[in-house]
DNA sequence: ACCTGAACACCGTTCAAGT
DNA sequence: ACCTGAACACCGTTCAAGT
C-alpha cells in the first residue's frame, strides 16, 4: 500500500528540510551558487514559500552554520582533559571537512546560538574540572579555538591540489630568499600534519 | 592658477584607482554593499569601465585584499627573531583592523600572488637565520599564521560591542554548567589580550 | 586603447491575493 | 497557517558601437 489514510503531503515545507536542501546546494555548488529562488526549484515550490520558515537568505545561511554545528559528536565523557580537547578539536575539523564548501559559515560567522555553545560548554567542563580558573580556561578555549578556525580557513579554501611543480618553480624563482629555500616545504601543504602541529603546541601549553 | 596646460584629465581610471575606491567602499558599506555598478557611480564612470582594469568582481575582490596585505610594514631586519614574528604579527593585526570591514578579504581568500609572499619572506627569513630547518620553519609559520587568521576572523566579525548584560544573563541561564561557570569571561572579549596569550603560546614554542 | 549603453539572465524581498 | 505570483529595485557580464 503506497498511501496510508489521507495520503502524505507531496510538498510539505519545513525549517529542516529547507536546511538540508540548502546544505545540499551548497556542497554541490558552493556557497556563491546559493539563491532563495534556486534553492526553490530544486524543493520545487515558490521562491516565497521559503520565507514561511526562514527569515531571509542570511537566516538560512546562519541555519545551514547550524546544521553544521550541530553534527559534531560530544566526547567521550570519561576521558581526560588532553583526550577531550583533541577528540573535540578532530571531531570539529572532521565535520568542517565533510562539507569543505559550507565550512566558511561556521568559520567567519558569528554564531550566538545555543547550538553553538554545546561544544564550548563540552571544552570548558574539562578545563575547569582540571582545575584552571575560568578566566583562564575561557583563555584557552579561545586559542585553540582561533588556532582550529584558521586552519580550518585554510584547508577549506585551499585549491584542491594544486599541481605542484608550477607551484615550486613560482617560489624559487620568487628573488626572495628564504622563500626559495624553503619552496618545497611551501609548495605543498600536509594538512593532517600542520593541524597535529600548532594543536599539539596548544595543548602542551594548557597542560595543567 | 586653478589649471595647467592641459588641465588634469577629469575622470582617468586605473587600476589602482579602482581599488582604492573600492576600498573605501567597503570601510564605508561592508562586503556586501559591494556591486560593480555602485563602485562605477561612485568613480562616476559607465559600470563596464571597470572591466577595462580589473577583470570581475572576483578579481576587484581579490586586488582589495592585496591593497590591504601590501600595507603591511616590514619589520625591523636587525630585531631577533621573537621580535621580529611578533611585530610582523602585530602588523598584520593592525593592518586588518584599519579595515575590519575587508579584512575578511585577506582571512579567507587563497591569495598566491607576489605580495602575499613579502610577510612570508620575512618570517621565514629569521627562522632559518635562527637555524630551524626549512620545514619546521614552514610548521612554525603555518601554526602562526593559523592562529592569526583565527584571531582576527573573530575580532572582525563580532558584533560591536555587544550589550553584555543581556549576553551574560543568556550565558548564565543557558543550562550549561561549565558555561554558567564562566559567563563573566565568555560574555565580553579583551581582544588585545586574547592575542597575547595565543601569540605568546606559539612564539614561546618556536624559541629555538 | 579605452569608454559607453543596451540587453540578458539573473538576484532578494514586499505585497496583495489566494486556500 | 501556509503558499503563490506579479512587481520592484537591484545584480554581473556580453556584446556591438563609439572615440
Amino acid at each position: 500500500m503506497t498511501t496510508r489514510r489521507g495520503r502524505p503531503p507531496r510538498n510539505v515545507l519545513s525549517r529542516e528540510r529547507i536546511l538540508l536542501a540548502g546544505l545540499a546546494l551548497v556542497d554541490e555548488e558552493g556557497l556563491g551558487a546559493v539563491s532563495m529562488r534556486k534553492l526553490a526549484r530544486r524543493l520545487g515550490v515558490d521562491p516565497m514559500s521559503l520565507y514561511n520558515h526562514v527569515d531571509g537568505k542570511d537566516a538560512l545561511l546562519d541555519g545551514i552554520a547550524e546544521v553544521l554545528l550541530a553534527a559534531i559528536p560530544a566526547p567521550p565523557p570519561d576521558a581526560g582533559l588532553r583526550e577531550t580537547m583533541s577528540a573535540l578539536a578532530h571531531s570539529f575539523r572532521a565535520a568542517m571537512l565533510g562539507h569543505p564548501r559550507a565550512a566558511p559559515l561556521v568559520l567567519s560567522r558569528r554564531l550566538a546560538s545555543m547550538t553553538a555553545l554545546a561544544p564550548v560548554e563540552a571544552v570548558l567542563a574539562p578545563l575547569l574540572a582540571a582545575g584552571f580558573p575560568p578566566d583562564r580556561a575561557v583563555h584557552g578555549l579561545r586559542a585553540v579555538l582561533a588556532f582550529l578556525i584558521g586552519t580550518l580557513m585554510r584547508e577549506v579554501e585551499a585549491a584542491p591540489t594544486f599541481s605542484g611543480a608550477h607551484r615550486l618553480a613560482e617560489l624559487e624563482g620568487s628573488g626572495l630568499p628564504a622563500v626559495a629555500a624553503a619552496a618545497p616545504f611551501l609548495a605543498v601543504c600536509d594538512h593532517e600534519a600542520e593541524f597535529a602541529f600548532g594543536l599539539g603546541i596548544l595543548l602542551d601549553a594548557l597542560e595543567p
